[in-house]
DNA sequence: ATCTTATTGATACTTAATCTCAATTGGAGT
DNA sequence: ACTCCAATTGAGATTAAGTATCAATAAGAT
């Protein structure tokens, strides 16, 4: 179990990730990072977009979409569908979980820090020979707004 | 745990849903979910409206899209990022439980059928006084292959 | 068999994402 | 600090994905 880290924590970690991987720490991804890591979750490409469009060192559309790309292949982001339409992003933590529940209903998203899979990870690593160092669980159902 | 329901049996119940959700049943929904359930899962939108185009009864493109929505509102089947582009579509079982591993580096997709959540869900239904009815877990690693 | 309403397909359209290529820049090496 | 080179960027053109409109059709209730 682990505490949701803060966002320049997220930040510098994930510069560093971006920067053992071996890629230059350009000003146009710390900047875009930063949006990310401050805004918090669930951005669209469009809303990356407009906010790097609309800072004091703007950064062009191919950038941005290169950008979360190369920030997802680093597993530093991921996208994930909440509505329809374009994929959302979410920052991940050093750690590599994320959950969230998501109404059916009303399509509010209600983040969970409690997660306790690690023994059934534990497991499947062993049986598929595999490392396994994210997920992504999504649970589906029905808030109590729209019971 | 649960066996993985065969393409019958998922077509069936999904056209069930349908039903009981107060939708007509017409053949292009039909054949579009046989599409989805004998595919197998995976398939982008690109994909369906393709196959869709080559059966004996060709479905539209705006109808795929928009049986693609309601299919998804449903719980049906589920979008998801696999690669990069426009979201892989995947059919939910009656149970609403899905599984699978993405390798980073090559995108191989292993799924999974084992998955012992079940305890934790209990706990967090009665935490967020909330019914959860289904749930995607997303996987993070990297393949024997990959090593 | 009839009727009502949901659904469909064709087309036009909008928005999202990709490609190309010359200009720029990070950072390694001197 | 300075130089250099490959990686990265931005602008604009292009392609692909998804949406809107509306007359024609079909599901299924009566």
């Amino acid at each position: 179990m682990s505490k949701p880290a803060d966002h320049q924590q997220l930040f510098e970690n994930a510069l560093d990730r971006l920067r053992t991987s071996g890629y230059k720490v350009t000003a146009a991804r710390r900047d875009l990072l930063k949006i990310l890591c401050q805004t918090g979750d669930h951005l669209t490409s469009t809303d990356v977009i407009e906010k790097a469009a609309q800072a004091k060192r703007p950064i062009g559309r191919a950038s941005v979409f290169r950008t979360l790309d190369l920030l997802t292949e680093l597993g530093i982001i991921r996208p994930t569908y909440l509505h329809r339409g374009a994929p959302n992003y979410i920052v991940m933590p050093e750690n590599g979980h994320h959950a969230h529940i998501i109404c059916r209903d009303c399509s509010q998203v209600i983040e969970i820090n409690e997660c306790s899979i690690d023994e059934m990870i534990d497991a499947l690593e062993v049986r598929h020979n595999i490392e396994i160092t994210g997920h992504l669980l999504e649970l589906y159902g029905k808030c109590k707004d729209c019971e």
